[in-house]
Formats: C-alpha cells, structure tokens, sequence
DNA sequence: GCCGTTTTCGGCCCGACTGTTTTCAGTCG
C-alpha cells in the first residue's frame, strides 16, 4: 500500500485527546513552561468533549473552531488524522522513555522527583520504582527521606486499587452521607458537597466537601477517623484529606462563614470557570482565591462573600448555576444577563420508559403507577422491550396484547380515582440488522414507541447509524432511548454519525431521551445541548426496573441542565393534555 | 501554545500541606 492509498486514519476524539495529554505528560517531565503543557491539556479537555467527530470537523476545514486549538495544534490534528502519527511525540519519545509517564500517576510523585528518579537511577517504571523504593535506594537521594520513600511505596499500592473515575450516584451517595456526619457535630454551622460532583459531571474523580465552622479541630478529627477511611494523606487545620475504602479520595475544607462563599465557588470548580473568573477580578484590580477578593493596589482591602451569590455579583454576573461552570460560555452570559432559565426536577410531569415485570422490570403495572403517582407524576408510559431481547423476557406481539388489557384496566381506574394516566408504550429493539422488532401495524396501535439499540453496538459507523436512521425515519416511532448506548464506566458509546441523528431526528420531530439512569447518562451533556440548539425535542427518564428507581431523576436533570437545557425544551414537562395531543400530532 | 471589552505580545491562579529543610521545594487541586 503506498501512502497515497492509505487509508484515513481511525481515530477517535478520545484518540486524539489521550495523544495530546501524553504530550503534556512529557512536556512536563521535560520541565517545559507550565503555560505550554496546560495549552495542550486544555485542548486535549476541548476535544474529549466535542459533541461532534473531530474527522467532519476536519472534513469542514474548522479545526481551529474548537476551544483551545490555534494554528498549531490544529497542524498537528490533521497530522494525526492523515497519517495516524504524530512527529512532535515521536520526537519526545526519542528523548525520554514514553513509560516514565506512567510514574507520574503515583500520588506524591511529579516531574521534578520523576526525573531525579531517571536520572540518578535509571527508573523508568512503575515496577522499577516501587524495587528502588523497597530496596531503600529512594531515601538517599537529595530532597528525599524515609517518609518519602514510603509514601511512594505507599503511592503505588493505592495506585492498582484505585479506580479510575467513579459514577455521579456513588460518588453522591458517598459524599451525602459523609457530610451528614460532620453536619452533626455541634461546631459545624452548615456544609456543601462540591467539586464536580456539585456540578452534575457524570463521572466524579474525588470527593469535595466544605463546611462552615469557626472550630475546624473537631471536624477534621472526625473527618480523618471515620471508618471508612484507608489512608489519611493530610490532616491539617483548614484542609484535610484521605482515601476511602472503596477508593475514593476524599478532600475537606472548613472555613469561618465570612470566606464560605469565596470558597464554595473557588471548591466547586471548574478550574477553567474559576481561571476564567479570576481573570474578571484582576480587570476589576482585585486578585480572587479561595477565602476573598484582595485589592491588587496594595491596599490590602479585602470583600469577603458569606454567599456565593455575592462573588459572582461583585464580579457583575448573575450567580451561575453549578451544572454549567464549565467555562463554556456561562460567564458571557451572566454578564449579559442572559442564562438560561434550566429546567428542575420539579418542571417533570412525567416518566416515559419504564419496566415492568412483563420483561425484565421487578413491579406490575399497577405498582409502578401507584409509585409513579407517589412520586408526584401525573401519567406514565410502560415500555416494556420487545420480543427479540430474549433476555428480558421481550413481549411477542401476542403477550403486548395481553399486556394492554392490563395496563387500560389501571389506567382507567387511576384516571377515574386520581386524575393519573397510564399509557401503553414499548422499548422496541432495533435489531442487528436494521430492522424493527414489530410490523407497523402493531406499532399503531401503541400510544407510544421508543426504539432503541442493546445488541451489536461495536458495527462500524455507516452500518449502526444507519441501523439508527430507520427507527428515527419510522413514523410510529416517537422516541430514540439512550441513543449512545454507553454505559458508565466500562462501554463507550456507539460510534455513531451524531450529526446525522440529530438532522433525521430534527426532520422527522423524534424525541431524543437523556437516560437518567447513572450508568447511561444518555445523551450527555455536550450532545443534549448540541440537541437543544438544534430544536430537537428531549425527554428525561429513569428507565425504573425496580422500586426507588424514579430517585435516579436527579442524575438526568443534572446531565441536562449541563447541556443548557430548558424545561421548554423537555416533554415530560408537558400536562398529560398536551402530552396526549401531541401524540396524536 | 492559546488568546484578546487595555492586548497580535505578554499573560497564563495560587494557597495548603508535607517532608526535608534551617527558609524552602515539590506536589496537589
């Protein structure tokens, strides 16, 4: 094959964005200005969550249009698209042993001690390293000790228990309820998980917790010996952290009321917000961090914000909510006075995907709608799957029928009693083939269809957007479920054209659903806001299996109020009235 | 290497904690 007829390279997004944060990783064991390294790493971060495939970015000739890539890294882009490779890495590579990256993920360990460690001894491994260390090589080198010897051994075992990144409902559960201790201590005054798991992300690195006292000693004891911590890593008098035993890394901080709001903001992230806002203070002559704004004319004077509310309004914006400080164009807005007004958890009228025992779901009919109507809903689709995912027990065209006597008969009870509907819909397979799992007869009848994909989600592109295509192109199909079909942390989404989707689904007014299960979360947020900025209709769902299962709603509303999601947007905030008319559209 | 309501050059966050220091460097978030 010569290198005309090769063909484009195969990378993903994803691809690219690992390749431009080992460059950083290198950059840094090279002890290159920090600016350069971020200036990679921000473009890495820019492109693992573009809501569009960098190849038809490319195609398009807009490279540059993304956050965070200039001229040369856009170079760079299209050489990794076009050849697969990437000189300037190679070059790096060529310098110094790619694997001493690996090094650095070891907590306590950063490029200046990785180096030292190459250079001195010739460590370029993690193995090798944790040898040098047992053997107590480490100890006598300049800078290093007996305790820093065995904080790295110590580094590295946490480093193969660690989990990567943990589920938004873990890593909530987890937080909430840590809190909740320390809020029972007397000292304590009030307290704010924060971090990214404040701001929705469905995927939390470590926990962030902040609580307000003017006695920080009791708290931070507390902290550190709660029993499920494995290792305390700091313990001081306003910070403190540690690993749990599920693996998690916990960090405290406890501050006096007058700096809670600075430090509620400044915790709560993202760094690129906060940079961002840092920024709006110098041009105000203020520098801004985690307790106050200090005058930078040598003054000293000092605004101190108990709120948050305060810091953004001294800044001249409108408080932004948690979900969107992504530094995604939020700042503009507030300053303009323009966010979006997102939609809550209390704009939702309506679940429309759940399971019964008629498949794979624990409850009847019945139980699931009195739960539903607990929950505050006021009507509900069953959509059980369909016959040919024989593993949850889909119905055959013959069981559907029987199943909607059942689901008419609670309807028209609940309806009479409570003024609650029950309508009939199915989670339809759309097969490996392409074809649908009903006949469009069967299909009419239904009040409402979803269809989505569980089986063969690894086809090539063309193949399974297609696959995708056919359902959204079916005029009995109201709603595509977790389009992506990702499943967090473990299966990446689909590789799907989502620009085509998004055009079949504008065209043919299909709802697009964010899943609000925690480990769907699909569409995510840079794909629900693409979708919102199209005009595309969304809807939100528990997919609910069990009981308890309409608690998972937090997680979808929090996915979609950082895709910029309005209640406007969403059908489920729609009355049963105009839900009703619009099937019948 | 990116970016622009003062800028196409000169910024780009900085404070807490630890361990090895004897006044500070490295790491982390």
């Amino acid at each position: 094959m010569t290198d005309s007829e090769r063909p484009p390279s195969s990378l993903s997004n994803r691809d690219i964005a690992d390749v431009f944060d080992t460059v950083a990783d290198m950059l840094q064991l090279k002890g290159e200005i920090i600016h350069r390294i971020l200036a990679y790493r921000r473009a890495a971060e820019s492109i693992r969550e573009l809501p569009r495939d960098i190849k038809t970015v490319y195609a398009e000739g807009q490279l540059e249009s993304i956050d965070n890539v200039g001229g040369t890294l856009a170079e760079k882009i299209t050489e990794l698209l076009t050849t697969g490779e990437l000189t300037f890495l190679n070059k790096l590579k060529a310098e110094l042993p790619e694997t001493l990256v690996s090094v650095l993920r070891i907590n306590g360990v950063g490029p200046k001690k990785a180096m030292q460690f190459y250079k001195e001894l010739g460590i370029s491994t993690v193995p090798e390293l944790e040898a040098a260390a047992r053997e107590g090589r480490l100890a006598p080198l300049p800078g290093m000790g007996a305790k820093s010897e065995k904080k790295i051994i110590e580094g590295i075992e946490a480093l193969s228990r660690q989990s990567s990144r943990v589920r938004i409902d873990i890593a909530t559960s987890t937080a909430e309820g840590i809190l909740a201790q320390l809020l029972a201590l007397p000292q304590a005054l009030w307290g704010n998980v924060a971090g990214s798991t404040r701001r929705g992300r469905a995927t939390i690195g470590d926990l962030d917790l902040l609580v307000c006292s003017r006695d920080a000693a009791p708290i931070m004891d507390l902290f550190v010996n709660m029993p499920n911590v494995a290792t305390i890593h700091g313990h001081g008098p306003t910070k403190s952290s540690v690993e749990l035993l599920n693996g998690l890394q916990c960090d405290l901080r406890v501050l006096p009321p007058e700096n809670y709001g600075a430090a509620l903001v400044y915790f709560t992230g993202s760094q690129a917000h906060n940079i961002t806002l840092r920024a709006l203070a110098q041009e105000q002559g203020y520098t801004l961090n985690e307790w106050a704004f200090t005058a930078t004319d040598g003054s000293g004077k000092q605004i101190l914000c108990e709120k948050e509310e305060e810091v953004y309004q001294q800044l001249g914006l409108d408080w932004i909510p948690p979900e969107l400080r992504e530094d995604r164009g939020e700042i503009e807005a507030a300053r303009a006075h323009q966010l979006p007004r997102l939609i809550e958890i209390g704009d939702i009228k309506s679940d429309l995907h759940m399971h019964t025992e008629w498949s794979d779901g624990k409850l009847t009919v019945r139980e699931m709608a009195e739960r539903a109507r607990l929950r505050g809903f006021q009507h509900i689709c069953i959509t059980d799957h369909t016959q040919s995912l024989g593993i949850a027990n889909g119905l055959t065209v013959e069981r559907l029928l029987a199943q909607r006597e059942e689901i008419r008969k609670v309807d028209a009870e609940m309806s009479a009693a409570h003024n609650f509907r029950v309508f009939q819909g199915v989670e339809m397979e759309i097969r490996a083939d392409g074809n649908l799992d009903y006949p469009d007869e069967v299909l009419a009848e239904l009040d409402f269809v979803i269809a989505s994909l569980h089986v063969s989600l690894r086809q090539e592109r063309a193949v399974i957007t297609q696959r995708l295509l056919n359902a959204i192109r079916n005029p009995h199909v109201d709603m595509i479920g977790h389009p992506r079909g990702q499943l967090i942390p473990d299966r990446e989404p689909a590789d799907l054209d989502m620009d085509a989707v998004f055009a079949a689904a504008k065209e043919t007014d299909t709802v697009l659903e964010i899943n609000a299960n925690p480990h769907r979360l699909d569409l995510d947020d840079a794909h629900a806001r693409r979708a919102v900025e199209l005009g595309i209709k969304l809807a939100i769902d528990c997919d609910a299996h069990a009981p308890d299962e309409f608690e998972l709603l937090r997680y979808g509303i929090a996915t979609a109020r950082r895709g910029w999601v309005k209640a406007t947007d969403v059908i489920n905030t729609w009355s049963t009235d105009e839900f009703v008319r619009w099937l019948k559209r």
